[in-house]
RNA sequence: GGGCGGUUAGCUCAGUGGGAGAGCGUCGGCUUUACAAGCCGAAGGUCGCAGGUUCGAUCCCUGCACCGCCCA
């Protein structure tokens, strides 16, 4: 390879969309299940069909493939599950939105037909969002991509369904739920969205007038004519079963018992107390209307009140006088109100922030309906997953988590799983017309015409279709009209997506799977769902790790949404920043257990880093293909390394940049395995960079220049065979670092890192794979080994030794900026009492000639000065660089002055610790003598800094 | 109302019972043998407030304030 077919140019686009290719072609994302290595499983949570790549997902997917691509290096047979879930009422609106288009509805085609419609649509677009994953550069197995409404998975829903069917735990009942009135089904709470303010409305003040006879009745009662009631939804009146008010309320005490007659609707209901209601709110005196309103519902059900509904499907008005009758609830609200102010009974009108919900598909307003529904009661599953979390056998991180779930287990209520929706699993219970005589009626509204069946009806589960009435042998079966919330599909992923209910090879070796990997919003409705069927049907944990990662929030720490407008489309960033950039940029920022703010600098960044990596790399190979002859690499690392390890005497002198460098790729190692395996992966990511950026390119790239490594010709430190020598081990050390660099990086930013090793490569320089043997035949960086540190390369001694050199080449360069000197070579003096230190100096001034633009180094004792210099203290020694010519020095002393009000606060500090007799007595002795060692060190420093002020 | 999390440099965030850090931004300099998406140097913080524990608190405890999330 030479200079010219190495581009200047990083341009991610193109490798990027190369490599993907070349990976899926060699099989490199695929498991098998007779791998003997160990297994290691993920399955994604599955996005919805309609989905498209959001930023939460960027981060969830860039998480997944970081885990995956580390493991995979790390030797285990990785196996990452990707599939999609139907998305009932979501991909329904979405098919329905094509149909209206065309001016249809859903009930033009019927529902046979509908159903075909919406797997065309899902064959032509249900597989967007994992194209969008592979963008990313995700290596999952795609031969097993899995879809909740696939053939298997159906029957996996159903079986599911029937065994929970035939423990009793599914019943059917009548409860307020959130209704979609143009939608037409229930939602769950998760798919309604609650603005936090609430929505502009009014509070209407509304005079219930007292029944003023009876008995019953005292002089106490007497005293008030009506009782005034709060409401937002004034035609909600009409289903009124009570008046209700606080037990300690003193306003109300005496009329609580008595009656009042509901206005306009002229029914008798009473006043009632209950503990539910709030004094603050409005006049502490609140109307009950059971059927429209979850806690009135409750209150209800505590005081025996009869239930009257007074909306139908649609939203309209049933069930009330002629002059409300079929109007949709908001006109029936003008009415209601206008009603009330002719009978004199509206007292005021307020306005007021209406908490109100809204369908997250068709932003119509939510009602609370009363509805006859499928329910699966939870008390009994919530127990299973409470023991396996309680017993710590599913690991959560944070571990917080696993509180707040147990928590919310404690707490659950039972699930209503039917959707009147048409996509989905359709519930298996069927119900014999001739069983259920004079417990159903056929009923049509103008769209369609449907069976109803009593709460009480009789009802049998079956998988496949029935032809005959297990009780009487007849065949006027119909099946129930709805289908399964997709959630309920959902809640079976783990172990579904591996072949449950069949006994297959690949829930033996995957299951239990070992992480799944969520945002918070998920972590109850689906997660822990999905322990516990887990639990319950495949007889273990589905996983053993759940980690919630970050919320994306937008830079001012708002939530990301398209109807705000304040989301940021993941794809345009891949196009800016590449797949590596948005990766390395988004996870740098993903800080566990905190939401994350995204700033488009990160990815800036990154992209920055891969840039720097390209050129550290195009350096390194250039400098590689002049300087080399031998094609031998596969033990390249382990030559030099040994080469150091025996301090051979003849190169004693260049040996410590080498050293110093091992130690600290091996530290950094060290370093990025502990983090990865705590999935501390923002750390993970900022010590690679560290290290590429400030030690590897900033300091290693510059020394191996002065050791004879570079393209054009360098300041070749004397000594012909020496240097030569040199020269050749220093590209070794850079190819070695190198190498290891990428494979340590590789599952942040797998593409530049494949494309750069991949020319490493072919210039016949790679090292460090699983085996010198196998180095011929190893094809990827992706499939090479995780670096794995060697604590025989920590060295202490040469850290230290560096550090100082470092220290004193960025004195010099401080001290030639200040004197607006900056690239001239200068002479230098140092004063030192250490003697050891001018041996350092001497024995590494080949490279500090060049970094530090250094020409001559003379020592003296510390203390004495030089004439004419200025200069800075480097530890315990100090630097002179000699002055030439008229120099500007006043921001020197500036500074120096400034530190010195430092040092003497500083100073201050250690003194009057040490001399606290509790401080010497109590404190650890190594405290006590660093305290002792800084206070000698600072004296030295302040003395220096005070001499220097008085003689400039 | 209950629970949880946060408050550290201009911004976004690390961090530790004993000498305050990064990235970005800012200021000054640089056609230095890969890299201006770069290199070199510099400035910038009573670690939210008030108590307590401790020889010593930015860190542990208590209270308060403010911000965010979840549940009702």
């Amino acid at each position: 390879m030479s200079e010219q077919g190495f581009p200047t140019a990083y341009d991610p686009k193109e490798l990027e969309e190369r490599w993907y290719r070349f990976w899926e072609e060699n099989g490199f994302f695929y498991a098998e299940v007779d791998d003997p290595r160990p297994s290691f499983c993920i399955t994604i949570p599955p996005p919805n069909v309609t989905g498209s790549l959001h930023m939460g997902h960027a981060l969830n997917h860039t998480i997944h493939d970081i885990v995956a691509r580390y493991k995979r290096m790390k030797g285990y047979n990785v196996l990452v599950v990707p599939g999609t879930d139907h998305a009932g009422i979501a991909t329904q609106v979405v098919v329905e939105k094509e149909l209206a288009k065309e001016g249809k509805t859903r009930y033009d085609l019927g529902r046979e037909k509908f159903l075909e419609r919406v797997w065309q649509w899902k064959e032509q677009y249900g597989g967007i969002i994992l194209q969008q994953m592979r963008k990313l550069g995700c290596s999952y197995d795609w031969r097993r991509e899995r879809f909740t409404m696939d053939e298997h998975y159906a029957r996996a829903v159903l079986e599911t369904f029937i065994r929970l069917w035939n423990e009793g735990l599914i019943y059917r009942g009548y409860r307020i739920v959130n209704w979609c009135p143009r939608c037409l089904t229930a939602l769950s709470d998760l798919e309604v969205e609650r603005n936090e303010e609430g929505e502009p409305g009014h509070l209407w003040f509304i005079r219930y007038p007292l029944k003023r006879d009876t008995g019953q009745g005292t002089g106490d009662k007497l005293r008030d004519e009506f009782i005034v009631v709060a409401t937002t939804r004034p035609e909600t009146m009409l289903g009124d079963t009570a008046v209700a008010v606080h037990p300690d309320d003193e306003r109300y005490k005496h009329l609580i018992g008595a009656t009042v007659i509901l206005p306009l609707v002229g029914r008798e209901i009473p006043i009632i107390a209950d503990p539910a209601v709030d004094p603050e709110f409005g006049t502490g005196a609140v109307k009950v209307t059971p059927a429209h309103d979850p806690a009135d519902f409750e209150i209800a059900e505590r005081h025996n009140l009869p239930k009257v509904l007074v909306m139908d499907d649609y939203g309209r008005m049933i069930n009330v006088p002629d002059r409300f009758a079929g109007l949709d609830r908001f006109a029936a609200r003008e009415e209601v109100v206008k009603a009330l102010q002719e009978q004199g009974l509206l007292e005021r009108v307020e306005d007021y922030r209406v908490p109100l919900g809204r369908c997250y598909r068709c932003d119509t307003v939510i009602e609370p309906l009363l509805s006859l529904q499928w329910f699966v009661r939870m008390k009994p599953l919530a127990e299973l997953a409470l023991k396996v979390i309680r017993e710590g056998k599913i690991r959560y991180l944070p571990e917080r988590f696993a509180r707040l779930t147990i928590e919310w287990l404690e707490n659950i209520k039972d699930w209503c799983i039917s959707r009147q929706i048409w996509w989905g699993h359709r519930i298996p219970i069927w119900y014999c017309l001739d069983c259920n005589e004079g417990k159903w009626e056929r009923k049509g509204t103008e769209r369609e015409e449907r069976y109803q069946f009593a709460e009480d009806a009789k009802a049998f589960a079956a998988i496949e279709t029935p032809q005959r009435c297990p009780d009487c042998g007849g065949t006027n079966l119909v099946q129930d009209p709805d289908v399964l919330d997709t959630w309920f599909s959902s809640a079976i992923w783990p172990h579904a997506v591996l072949g449950w209910p069949d006994d297959t090879p690949e829930l033996r070796k995957f299951y239990p799977t070992d992480l799944m990997i969520t945002a918070r919003d998920i972590l109850y409705l689906w997660v822990a769902r999905m322990v516990m069927t887990g639990v319950k049907f495949a007889g273990d944990i589905p996983f053993k790790v759940v980690y919630v990662h970050p919320t994306v929030l937008t830079r001012e720490g708002k939530r990301m949404s398209k109807s705000l407008g304040t989301g940021i489309d993941p794809l345009d960033l891949l196009d800016k920043y590449g797949a590596d950039g948005l990766r390395f940029g988004l996870i740098v920022q993903a800080e566990a257990g905190q939401d994350l703010r995204f700033h488009e600098e990160r990815l800036e960044m990154a992209r920055n880093f891969g840039k720097k990596l390209w050129n550290a790399a195009r350096f390194v190979v250039t400098t590689w293909d002049k300087g080399q002859g031998t094609r031998d690499m596969s033990k390249l690392g382990l030559k030099v390394q040994s080469l150091i390890a025996n301090r051979q005497s003849q190169i004693a002198t260049f040996t410590l940049p080498l050293r110093w460098i091992f130690s600290r790729l091996h530290k950094t190692i060290a370093q990025v395995n502990n983090a990865m395996e705590e999935y501390e992966l923002a750390d993970a990511a900022k010590a690679i960079y560290n290290f590429v950026w400030d030690e590897f390119c900033d300091w290693f790239v510059e020394i191996s220049k002065s050791a004879g490594c570079g393209v054009r010709s360098a300041e070749v430190p004397e000594g012909g065979t020496q240097g030569d020598k040199m020269a050749k081990v220093y590209r070794q050390a850079l190819v070695a670092v190198l190498e290891t660099s990428l494979r340590l990086l590789h599952p942040f930013m797998p593409f530049v890192t494949e494309e750069l090793w991949q020319r490493l490569k072919q210039a016949g320089a790679v090292c460090g794979v699983r085996s010198a043997s196998e180095s011929a035949e190893l094809k990827a960086l992706m499939v090479a080994e995780y670096p794995e540190a060697d604590e025989r390369f920590f060295d202490e001694e040469a850290e230290r030794q560096m550090a100082f050199l470092m220290e004193l080449v960025r004195k010099v360069r401080a001290i030639r900026a200040d004197l607006g000197i900056p690239t001239a070579k200068v002479d230098i003096v140092l004063a030192c009492d250490d003697e050891r230190i001018p041996k350092l100096v001497e024995e590494n001034l080949w490279w500090l000639r060049f970094v530090g633009r250094i020409n001559e180094v003379r020592f003296i004792r510390f203390g004495e000065t030089v004439p004419q210099a200025v200069s800075e203290l480097v530890n315990s020694a100090e630097v002179f660089v000699p002055l030439s010519g008229i120099v500007d020095i006043s921001k020197l002393k500036e500074r120096w002055q400034k530190r010195l009000n430092e040092l003497t606060k500083e100073l201050e500090r250690v003194q009057v610790r040490l001399s606290n007799p509790q401080f010497v007595e109590r404190a650890p002795a190594e405290i006590v003598e660093a305290e002792r060692q800084r206070l000698a060190e600072l004296t030295q420093q302040k003395e220096a800094l005070e001499r220097k002020l008085k003689t400039i």
